[in-house]
DNA sequence: TTACTTAGTGTCAGCAATACACCCTATATT
DNA sequence: AATATAGGGTGTATTGCTGACACTAAGTAA
């Protein structure tokens, strides 16, 4: 029943953390196995590194073989390396998260062999088990996310290039999970300065539309004076 | 000149930051390697992991095969991976910093036949050059502290269990390298509520003793509401 | 007793964080 | 044309934290 795979002694593997935001919620992109084992289960989208490759090239790679993405925000966040964590052999692995855009792009092909499908799950609405101890790395890299969240601007990696300040609050909701007052959030958001207001406006919906914004990068440098709580 | 040393495919190995503060520097602990490859030159301890062995378990031995200190502060920061890092083979790095009090330990001989020495090196006086990419895992490990002193309480790992308030404050000025108030950085400190004023004082001085406190892990716990930034 | 060295303390100003509720505007519906 | 609906957009008062700033207290050594 279980095919016995090729053993291995030690080698290095990537897992992805891909979160990505879309209609109200956050998400993240899951694979179900096609091969032993964890055959039918689902898990984080990974694969081995090359003999030659260097790490962080590897994680690029493999984001760019399922998603066709490439220039993705990603960072490592921890390692994973107990020995019994993979059934077959030693297996470290290299745990990413990653932040994309989900603009048409919500069904994603599985280019690899060993995926039968993909997709999106609700971070709130993950599949009862994962593979391996895929749960455990989504725990700890959610836990990334809300805390880097507060300090760095990553949420507009997850945001559309031009959104409106209710999608960006909404989306510090999901990851927060907390409800946020509008007007401080608004506030605070508009004092930073580095949001650049629009000339355009929301489409297609059937109230008042909302004025639309971009992040401003280059604004963003300045503010990293505030980067320690102590001022003297 | 450069003996041949095995060659093999692809291992993992552990890299430690070990910070000490001493006498007013911040410090950490290098190792002058007494083999090839960077003969002579100084390194971060470290050690290969063992076949069954998991990641944090080969971290916890080698420090103790380097320190003689179980149960210390210690946390994996980053994975250095490239594959051009050592000269002999594909050697994945799992760098981990470690926080200890350096109580009487100053000097300590090393157990290991790689090194013929230990010392203890303020962090703004490293030898200039350090073998392998040991002074990026040095740059990137120090960031990683400076970041968290400001947001968890890594500064007591440091000290001895009873301190005074002006050590807490020099502690943190040389990590953040920046001059402190004293007024505000006490007034701030005990508002945290935090630190157990004792009924002792330094001793040994020859001048007015200061209060000693200690950390109170139990009240931190409290502390940990204000993890988020934003309020409401 | 004096000199020296570090310990220890309070206030004010400015700004950021929070709590809180109503009108505005674009579209869809009748 | 009028109305309903749904989310957009706005201001103020309070409170608490941050940061600037300088002198006296206490203990030791000579």
């Amino acid at each position: 029943m279980n095919p016995i795979l090729p053993q291995f002694e030690s080698v290095f593997s990537i897992d992805c953390l891909i979160f990505g935001f879309d209609e109200g919620e956050l998400k993240i992109l899951l694979i179900e196995r096609n091969e032993e084992p964890f055959k039918d289960l689902w898990a984080l989208p990974g694969y081995l590194v090359g003999n030659d490759e260097g790490i962080s090239h590897a994680a690029e790679r493999i984001l760019y073989e399922l998603t066709g993405l490439r220039d993705i925000f990603m960072d490592q966040f921890y390692v994973f390396g107990e020995v019994d964590r993979h059934p077959q052999g030693r297996v470290v692995t290299v745990a990413y998260y990653a932040l994309i855009r989900i603009n048409g792009i919500k069904d994603l092909k599985p280019v690899t062999s060993f995926a039968k499908s993909a997709s999106w799950y609700n971070i709130n609405n993950l599949p009862e088990i994962l593979a391996f101890d895929h749960r455990s790395i989504f725990d700890k890299g959610f836990e990334k996310i809300k805390q880097k969240i507060s300090y760095e601007p990553i949420a507009f990696e997850l945001l559309p290039e031009k959104f409106s300040l209710t999608q960006l609050q909404n989306l510090y909701e999901v990851i927060l999970n907390k409800k946020l007052d509008k007007r401080n959030f608004r506030k605070k958001m508009l004092n930073y300065g580095i949001l650049k207001e629009l000339d355009e406006k929301e489409k297609g919906v059937s109230y008042r539309a909302a004025k639309l914004y971009r992040f401003d990068r280059r604004k963003y440098a300045k503010l990293f004076k505030n980067e320690l709580t102590f001022g003297k």
